[in-house]
DNA sequence: TATGATTTTTAGATTAGTCTAAAAATAATT
DNA sequence: AATTATTTTTAGACTAATCTAAAAATCATA
């Protein structure tokens, strides 16, 4: 397990997220997107990552991670959620406040550091909008979810995380009662639009976009 | 109040340090020694600095720090020292062991995580090797303390800090059960090597070196 | 399947931080 | 005061990370 710059952790945690969220491989362009950087820059990167033996990577056919990549990624990704449970469980951030400041926090690697961590925070499984944390061995636990966008009129859930972490998104939750633990029963689905109409622990009623109800996660519970 | 590298913070760091404890300029060499790099790093980096405002620099006369720089490095230490309780109060860290850490924690500026990380710690005044922990506005409160080394027999004390901090020493105060609030008692100065005789909370009989007495700041008790 | 559009890579620069080796300035010692 | 020793600066080079502009490859579509 080397030792990589924050730059290399960086672009190595974007890639894992993309690949998360769509196809076997990733493109030059949406990685320069992601990390706000030039495609230009973003070649040279993947040429380094890959002598190093983190991605394969042929040119012009865009990369996916090797074994080691993932598990690299996979421990960055941990080092930030914990820190995000500690921004929210411990300083009272905000769960729209904490992105950038884990984002720095995450490179600071001494591993003692990250074990009495998560041993303060009492060995957290979950970060605080939702997403798994990967133990010391990049393992993690995925139970199945889901998209609350494609439960039925009827069905009641739980919501259990949410897949956008934008301070605009986050702070609309806030503002609508939504909240991860929060009950909801989905009263109706919009033919037109694909908004939803729900009640939020069996009161306030809301409605909820199509946009919005992609983005939240649930597990159903047994009707 | 401009946005420094982490470079820039620690060389700055250094220099605050070495006048602290010294003359009213300092030099490139010890400076380069400190900060673990060669003179010709430290002069490039002495001229950005000087640019910046943040040291004032003629060639060849060592450098002193401007108001604005010496008011920087206070803030940077506020937030090492911070840290430093965090790992020892909060994350159980031996007083040897979090040097480094929080030299690279200290680097994380976000303006809101420093407040709240020291609202969460209580507001702490000292850090756990009783060094002073500057306020907002790089204030700080300095009670007037004496070295152990300079306390004649027939006196006794509470410990109040240590001006070394290497694990080597920490581990070998944890070793004699010298601690920051340990009651010290001088019983004997030997004439031929400075070394002291003591009790350590009124039970335990110890036996300093002068290096070692050097290094520990107490309080006199009223006698 | 040729042609145009898009994506990706390369070429060549730039900046921050570092180094070694040589030159210049200052300090110490005959 | 001259000479030697030490300290500091400069000159020139290197690496990591970035960029713009141009070239090359791939993709899409007529
Ligand atoms: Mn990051
Ligand atoms: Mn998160
Ligand atoms: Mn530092
Ligand atoms: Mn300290």
């Amino acid at each position: 397990m080397q030792v990589l710059s924050t730059t290399e952790e960086n672009y190595l945690k974007s890639i894992f997220q993309l690949l998360k969220e769509g196809s076997e491989k990733v493109g030059t362009n949406d990685i320069a997107e992601l990390t706000g950087t030039k495609a230009a820059s973003v070649s040279d990167m993947l040429k380094k990552l890959a002598a190093k033996q983190l991605l394969s990577y042929q040119k012009y056919q865009g990369v996916s991670l090797t074994e080691e990549g993932a598990k690299t990624a996979l421990l960055i990704l941990r080092r930030y959620r914990l820190w995000e449970v500690f921004l929210v469980e411990k300083l009272k951030f905000n769960w729209d406040e904490v992105a950038a400041i884990a984002e720095e926090l995450e490179h600071v690697k001494a591993p003692p550091l990250v074990r009495r961590l998560d041993e303060y925070l009492g060995f957290p499984k979950f970060d605080p909008h939702g997403d798994p944390i990967p133990d010391e061995f990049g393992e993690w636990s995925h139970t199945p979810r889901m998209i609350l966008q494609e439960v039925s009129p009827g069905n009641a859930g739980k919501v259990v995380a949410v897949t956008n972490s934008s301070a605009a998104f986050l702070k609309y939750l806030d503002k609508v009662g939504i909240y991860i633990g929060a009950r909801i029963e989905v009263v109706d689905k919009v033919e037109f639009d694909g908004s939803l109409e729900l009640r939020v622990d069996g009161e306030k009623t809301s409605f909820l976009s199509r946009e919005v109800a992609a983005n939240l996660q649930v597990i159903l519970h047994p009707s």
